[in-house]
DNA sequence: ATGCGTTAGTAACGCGCGTTACCTACTTGG
DNA sequence: CCAAGTAGGTAACGCGCGTTACTAACGCAT
């Protein structure tokens, strides 16, 4: 199978890469007059004749232009780098991938450097200034700076020498402009869901009560409650790991408590995680979903989600979204708007599958 | 909470930022010894006296090379262009995350640009060809080209004007390099797992039997069985949709045509998003896992492995290692070596959990 | 013939840096 | 005292391109 193919490019003297000269030797002409006509400036006078030969010069030589030397003579280079966690830990990778398709719409090119989280400690410590560093010696126009759980963060003191927006996490120090899930209409909306469709006594799985999520998403479905003239029950509230084993043991301890009849009806688990967990323990117990209960997760984790069995109605972090959004509002400084230091609310949308 | 915090930097006349130059004159020697100490050259001769001097100015502007320049002038931009469908179907990012990490390891950077699939048809058509051609224009020294699932791809024609690894996907034309997994290694190893627990009837749940990951676990499969003196009956190997549903239903088949005595004891499920849908399909008729019936999976997908009750053992796709091990392959080809074009194989570990 | 506006282009500088060739002291051995 | 190093630098070119002068030719009304 292993056979040898080319010599390789680089044993070769590197090609030396054709260029602006070689194209303008190539049509007669002087190398401005290529450069005119590839950046087609307004107010220069090509003729078409000479314009047409400068084109079928690009094409029959196979003229590339160099990045580099042109954000060097031109001063910008249409960069925006990235830097985050996600690439170690990819749980919201769609916020790479709004953040690519966007830049990529306005001809920008996205720089993706990693970062440990903020809090790493061990020999990755540091990496993150690191990144930051490398990025802005690539003279990147801005910063984009994304999480992979929403939550406060000290950016480090180099990223505030270009615009920088914050994705998924906002400024400790409130000093920079930040794009978050609105988890609070994400919880209501969850929770009117689950009203709508009849239930009354409705048992909560809490992730750790301090994270913006929990404290969001909690605020919201006592919001929807409280519209429905109802009160959300603190024994109904049952905090666990934010894992399936957490949402496991979790809905256990709510199921077990009660008889059948004052047994809530449905379950809002606050991560998809916790409701896969959920699920084993409702089924454990010969009882069907959504028959007898029905559940609503948070996050949409498409693996798992859309995967259990009945599928998982659930509210989805705007991922993609925030990822889009964060490019168009660093555009929106670098070119030239004022900063704000605020945070830009997403909202979650409800996606219905079949648990509800 | 909205508060106008500095004017903004792009507003304000473009920093120029400190240059080599700016360094020199505080330093009061010539920009080339500046270059010398920075870039530490052996044989140059600068006084430790001069050098301390110049690397205090260096401190005090707060001098940030230009990576721009520096690779205009040196003709090497220590980039590589990782094209990838990753960004876009986010399921093997593990790749990017290990391509990342050796690159970074290696002192060079990794710019991502998104593909969709290569035989994907409509508004997006040919963006893959305009990705790369962006990366070359930036000068990348090498091009790595990701899969989200293993299989033949056809390569853009620009992609041969670089060195180019293949990742999890091999080329078709069989003139590139590849890092591929060794499913058929990966197969033999789950079934060697299973009959060392002492299970002699095995049912399988295939994939699409045309994908190499089908044809190289199930000829894996094989082997292991032929190693104990059995065979792979074909009656129990059933075909199914690559989704939960696929496996729920599968198993389902396998498990309602036997009475308990001729029922298989263990499940090889081809990937585990149908084990997720078996194990359900198991659990409905009252079995337990391992007890009644074992079930291991293949590909490791985190959210689904790790969550499921019990925990999922299964075969994990070596996509890191592939990552790491395509820049690896990359720096030889760009140093120097000549290209081979074959498909390097990485082993896919055995991950004990509890279903087995 | 003169002046002026337009069209069609070019010469030349600078972006920030790597690199080669050269230059000036200051030793050191004979 | 002289030739031959050697330590410690520097001047200047080029990388590929954007951009600002500036020129040269031409048409046209005065």
């Amino acid at each position: 199978m292993a056979k040898i193919t080319t010599p390789n490019h680089a044993g070769a003297a590197r090609q030396r890469g054709v260029t602006m000269n070689d194209v303008a030797k190539h049509a007669g002409v002087s190398r401005t007059a290529v450069s005119f006509v590839l950046s087609n400036r307004e107010n220069a006078s090509i003729s078409e004749e000479t314009r047409a030969r400068i084109n079928e010069a690009v094409q029959v030589l196979g003229y590339r232009p160099n990045a580099g030397a042109r954000a060097l003579a031109s001063q910008r280079s249409d960069w925006y780098g990235i830097v985050t966690e996600i690439v170690t830990a990819p749980f919201a990778v769609d916020i790479i991938k709004g953040a690519q398709d966007q830049a990529w719409l306005d001809r920008r090119f996205l720089l993706i450097a990693p970062s440990d989280q903020a809090d790493a400690v061990g020999p990755n410590q540091g990496m993150e200034d690191a990144a930051i560093e490398k990025l802005l010696e690539q003279r990147v126009e801005g910063l984009l700076y994304a999480a992979t759980y929403h939550r406060g963060v000290h950016v480090p003191e180099s990223a505030y020498e270009v615009p920088t927006v914050l994705i998924n996490c906002f400024d400790a120090d409130g000093r920079l402009p930040s794009i978050v899930p609105d988890e609070r209409a994400g919880g209501r909306v969850a929770v009117e869901r689950l009203l709508q469709a009849g239930h009354r006594r409705i048992g909560v799985i809490n992730l750790d009560p301090d994270i913006p999520a929990a404290v969001g998403r909690l605020a919201g479905a006592r919001e929807a409650l409280a519209d429905a003239g109802l009160e959300l029950d603190p024994e109904l509230v049952v905090a666990g790991h934010a894992t399936a084993d957490g949402g496991y043991e979790a809905a256990c301890e709510i199921l077990d408590r009660y008889t059948e009849k004052d047994r809530p009806t449905a379950l809002f688990c606050l991560n998809d995680r916790m409701a896969m967990g959920a699920y084993d323990a409702i089924k454990e117990r010969g009882l069907t979903i959504p028959g007898d209960i029905a559940v609503i997760g948070f996050d949409n984790q498409e693996l798992i989600a859309a995967y259990l069995r009945p599928k998982l109605t659930t509210v989805a972090l705007p991922f993609e979204k925030m990822g889009a959004l964060g490019v168009q509002t660093l555009a929106a400084l670098t070119a030239g708007q004022p900063i704000i230091a605020d945070q830009q609310l997403v909202g979650c949308p409800l996606l219905e599958r079949s648990s509800v």
